[in-house]
RNA sequence: GGACAGGUGGGUGAGUGGUUAAAGCCAACAGACUGUAAAUCUGUCCGCCCUUGCGGCGUACGAAGGUUCGAAUCCUUCCCUGUCCA
């Protein structure tokens, strides 16, 4: 195949790129894939844990598509080996290892929510128990020494965490060294990821060094802020939007963020050229157009990237109609009356709350009838049992609507 | 191996024998306000039971025992973590 010159090849790599280590090499990568008719190998290290994609990866992925737009080869690799060594912030939560079944439909829900940035045609998957779990004792020193410990202690990670007494475990030394690895064993060109990873990625060049190939590249890419605008996205922290959320939901979280926010979100998750986000900010500035406008336009976007065009003015309608006129949604799930909720009085609330979902529990719902947050055929209820006539029960508590057929 | 300091609710972090289901803060959830959001204000924030009362019961302060009318608080053993010394 043929690829684009090289210097255009450069401007569309780097474009949102927090970092590029080293350039002139990319440079000299770039020509020498040209003259042997070669794409570039490039990398990036999933979590075999957490199959749940969320926007946050997708800045990452959106700069992999790139390099597959421009012709090279991407290596979406699987970390189940490295997965092993767990989550940095949990104390003391060994993980418990994962079977090859669990890795393997990790691996299916990873492709069905990655194929829809990536192409398939250029994307190879693979994991790193392939050539980690061979290793030997005396591989594993031998690498080993190839590191020092001062080196590792450069992360600020593990700095922070030794300097607040936090425990840090010997075989979280590895993962570095195990991720540097798997560049040696997939001989890539290029390693990406976020800002994070800088150090566990440039530790890649050092061993493909060692192992007397050319030093992988590194790029690095922003890490997205969460809605909360603070943290970075992650689920563990609860303030993510999954890739694979209803298009509803998506929506709602889109239109969550902070105004301030959406247009990094601009940046970060949509074609649009930096100059024509300036030119939207400034428009909002001069109240030449609603904030909310523009905000909704985003959720647009980004559901109809994940989704389809369809489900996009779908999700904007709803949003129109049930948060900005509190309208009850029209696919208000119907479920029976719970046999529990019955008392001998009559219909005791809370437990139908409870038992419905409206309500986290008995206790939950009680203080939700008092505190008023209860709708009922819109009026707000404060009985804690009923002695309705009424066929159907519309109830509203908060955000979440429930229709009960009353037996 | 030795000395010392710790382990509290989703997260931080008070509490060192009794009005303590456990302060404050954060998150979360509801309500008000509003252009979505943010901000702000108000309320709630272990579970279960009862038409609900400042109600009853059950659980809960690393684990297991013990002392006591009564323990997150005292004692014993164990598990886990950090610091310093070897």
């Amino acid at each position: 195949m043929s690829f684009l010159p090289v210097e255009q090849q450069l401007t569309y790599i780097k474009k949102g790129l927090v970092e590029l280590i080293q350039e002139d090499d990319l440079r000299d990568r770039l020509t020498a894939a040209a003259k042997e008719d070669r794409p570039l190998r490039v990398k990036a290290g999933f979590d075999p844990t957490a199959p749940d994609l969320h926007l946050g990866h997708t800045v990452l992925l959106r700069k992999l598509k790139h390099f597959q737009d421009l012709g090279h080869h991407v290596i979406f690799l699987i970390g189940d080996m490295t997965g092993l060594i767990g989550d940095p912030t949990g104390r003391n939560k060994t993980r418990p290892p994962m079977t090859r079944v669990e890795i393997e439909k990790n691996a299916e829900t990873y492709k069905a929510q990655v194929f829809k940035i990536l192409d398939p045609q250029r994307t190879e998957i693979r994991f790193n128990s392939e050539w980690l779990a061979p290793l030997q004792w005396e591989d594993t020193i031998r690498l080993c020494s190839r590191y020092t410990l001062a080196r590792l202690l450069e992360r600020e990670y593990f700095s922070m965490r030794l300097k607040a007494g936090v425990p840090i475990s010997m075989h979280e030394l590895l993962y570095p060294l195990a991720q540097g690895y798997d560049s040696v064993a997939l001989k890539c060109d290029v390693e990406m990821g976020g800002t994070d990873q800088k150090l566990n990625l440039l530790v890649g060049r050092e061993l493909q060094r060692d192992f007397e190939q050319p030093p992988q590249i590194v790029a690095t890419v922003p890490l997205l802020e969460g809605l909360d605008g603070v943290e970075k996205m992650s689920k563990s922290l609860g303030n993510y939007i999954g890739v694979a959320e209803a298009p509803k939901d998506m929506f709602r979280k889109v239109m969550q963020i902070s105004d301030d926010l959406m247009y990094r979100y601009y940046e970060l998750l949509t074609d649009l050229q930096t100059d024509e986000i300036a030119a939207l900010r400034l428009c909002v500035e001069k109240g030449e157009r609603d904030p909310m406008d523009v905000k909704m336009e985003l959720g647009r976007r980004l559901v109809a990237d994940f989704h389809s065009e369809t489900d996009a003015t779908a999700a904007y309608d709803a949003f129109e109609r049930e948060v900005r006129r509190g309208l009850e949604p029209d696919d208000t799930e119907t479920v029976e009356m719970p046999e529990e909720a019955h008392s001998e009085k009559g219909i005791r609330l809370a437990k139908l709350m409870a038992r419905t979902g409206l309500a986290e529990s008995v206790a939950d719902a009680d203080r939700k009838i008092k505190a008023g947050a209860v709708e009922i055929n819109g009026v707000i209820c404060k009985d804690l049992v009923l002695n309705s006539a009424s066929p159907l029960l519309v109830l509203r508590v908060g955000k979440k609507w429930k229709r009960v057929r009353v037996a």
